[in-house]
DNA sequence: GCCGTTTTCGGCCCGACTGTTTTCAGTCG
């Protein structure tokens, strides 16, 4: 199950959304926007709270509070049902097309009766947009490019829900009568970054029995087949149940990929282990992560790097800008997991909703540079916006005074590919630019990666000493693994890093480090990984430049 | 709805980009 603050966010998220297609108050709805951030990133459990306790979270009032207890204390929320009932079905999935808002959703509901995507690419088909204020061709050609993009998702979800999904059916499964053990096989023990179904390994001396049990659980809305169910929430999840005798046959054959059990060829066993399988074609047990056929039969295996290996965070915001918790919670967060040092990047100028000044940043530095936490070393960096041109929000001689830049586009993600190289390689060659943040800028399932030539991109990031970031955000995984596996044939340095807006978004760092394997990388090559002294080298080797 | 004070009302993340409503609204970061 998801977490309560999870949920609580969700449906004030919700809630929010249905009142921006309602065109009620758009302010009331920007303050549940807010509160369902301010939630979902509080690092205390919510139903644990009352009424008074929750109003001490930011943003968090008397109305939300209220709607937080009563979700708590009826499982409803009835300002919520009521305002679903107002609007139609399916409105709030239009609002989900990138490029298409609240208000043409409701213009397309309101005119058209058009609330499902299915219905909006009939109407479109048919002509029926024709003429409507708001849907010039252009304007069409946006939204089918924007149905295409969330079609290519097909169904799958990110990492971190397929993982709360199968960790709720594995805490029940291995309750059930006969279950000796059960785990995580497919795409998700292989750590992929877009999930389409759960596939779980089961063992068991009756394994139609556990699968019929399996079948019957209340976690499950629909069965699609033998062993295959459709779980409450709708994600597709398969219990693939044999006996222990052959339970590393199945764990391996099920964790695939489909490429690499086919350029293996192991023979079908039974193994009651996965280190037999692999033993019985002369190979050492490899790990799910590199499952790809991309040479890890052939080749030595890499020594990964691993979520120990991090000795710090170096991108990672507080309130100052758009992070939610303020500078001591974050500081306090990350030295409970252990960092020997922590950079707070807060946005620069340049992104200017964030009304960042260098009054603002010069007295943050000031109150980090007056804070000492045993242990654990505090930089001040910044993350800074790559304008169309590539150059950054300040000159050299003021980024000096930062201990670390990252510098990132947020912008004119569509720029012409040689524009858009020419751009991130200028970022690269800015002294004090010292990791390039989210490079593609995808979004997983919602936006394209931009148009670059990523190999000069990675040719100018290693002959100038500049890392490329690992963004550890489940909606980014940003590089992605290909080009994770390409950068490092140039001798690319990363940093995996949180991008962390609340103190509940450092533990994403598990996931930054899992993309990073799937990309074959050593520790070694993690500049987050390296002593402080070593990482001071690194920064300082770039400004003499 | 939330917040903060020039405190119980009035402001709220600001501006660029895009398409097309040819002067601006919708959407996004």
């Amino acid at each position: 199950m998801a977490s309560p603050n999870h949920i609580i966010g969700a449906l004030l998220q919700e809630y929010a959304d249905l009142l921006h297609v309602s065109g009620s108050q758009g302010f009331k709805a920007r303050a549940f926007e807010r509160a369902a951030r301010a939630i979902s990133g509080h690092d205390v459990d919510v139903a644990t709270l009352d009424l008074k306790e929750l109003q001490q979270i930011p943003n968090v009032g008397k109305s939300t509070a209220e709607k937080v207890i009563e979700y708590f204390s009826t499982g409803r929320m009835a300002s919520l049902e009521n305002l679903r009932e107002q609007v139609p079905v399916g409105t709030r999935q239009l609002m989900a097309i990138p490029g298409l808002g609240p208000t043409r959703a409701m213009m397309l509901a309101g005119t058209l009766k058009v609330t499902t995507i299915d219905e909006l690419l009939e109407a479109i088909e048919a002509g029926k947009l024709d003429g409507m204020r708001g849907f010039g061709p252009k304007g069409v050609e946006n939204i089918l490019r924007g149905i295409g993009q969330l079609r290519e998702g097909g169904g799958r979800v990110l990492i971190n829900k397929a993982f709360a999904v199968a960790l709720d059916f594995l805490g029940t499964i291995s309750k059930l009568d006969g279950c000796e053990r059960v785990e995580i096989a497919g795409s998700l023990r292989r750590m992929k970054d877009f999930i389409r179904n759960v596939d779980l390994v089961a063992a068991s001396p009756d394994p139609a029995a556990l699968t019929a049990a399996f079948e019957r659980l209340p976690l499950v809305s629909e069965v699609l087949g033998p062993g295959s169910i459709r779980a409450v929430g709708g994600m597709q999840v398969d219990l693939h149940a044999v006996t222990p005798s052959s339970f590393g046959s199945a764990w391996q054959y099920w964790t695939g990929s489909a490429s690499h059990n086919a350029a293996l060829r192991a023979p079908d066993g039974p193994f009651a282990t996965e280190e037999e399988v692999y033993a019985s074609v002369g190979l050492p047990w490899i790990p799910p992560v590199l499952r790809e056929d991309r040479g890890e039969l052939t080749k030595p295996l890499p020594e990964l790097v691993t979520v120990d290996d991090l000795r710090g965070d170096l991108h990672t915001h507080t309130d100052l800008t758009d992070g939610i918790a303020p500078l001591e919670k974050m500081l306090a967060a990350a030295r409970e997991r252990g960092y020997e040092y922590y950079a707070v990047t807060d946005h620069a100028p340049n992104l200017v909703m964030q009304r960042m000044t260098t009054e603002k940043m010069l007295k943050q530095r000031a109150q980090l540079r007056a804070i000492s936490i045993d242990g654990m070393e505090l930089l001040h960096g910044t993350e800074l916006n790559i304008d169309p041109d590539g150059e950054v929000d300040w000159d050299v001689e003021f980024l000096a005074g930062f201990d670390i830049c990252v510098a990132s586009v947020h912008s004119l993600f569509g720029q012409p590919q040689a524009e858009m190289t020419r751009r991130l390689i200028r970022a690269c060659q800015n002294p004090c630019v010292n990791i390039i943040g989210h490079l593609t800028t995808r979004q997983i399932g919602r936006r394209p990666r931009i148009q670059a030539d990523f190999d000069a991109v990675f040719e100018a990031a290693a002959a100038t000493g500049t890392a490329i970031e690992v963004n550890s955000f489940p909606d980014r995984l940003d590089l992605p693994d290909d080009l994770i596996f390409r950068a490092r044939e140039f001798g690319v340095k990363f940093a995996i890093d949180s991008d962390a807006h609340s103190t509940v978004h450092l533990r994403n760092m598990r996931y930054g480090v899992a993309i990073a394997q799937r990309g074959w990388v050593e520790k070694d090559e993690v500049i987050n990984t390296w002593p402080l002294a070593r990482l001071r080298e690194f920064v300082a080797a770039k400004r003499q430049t």
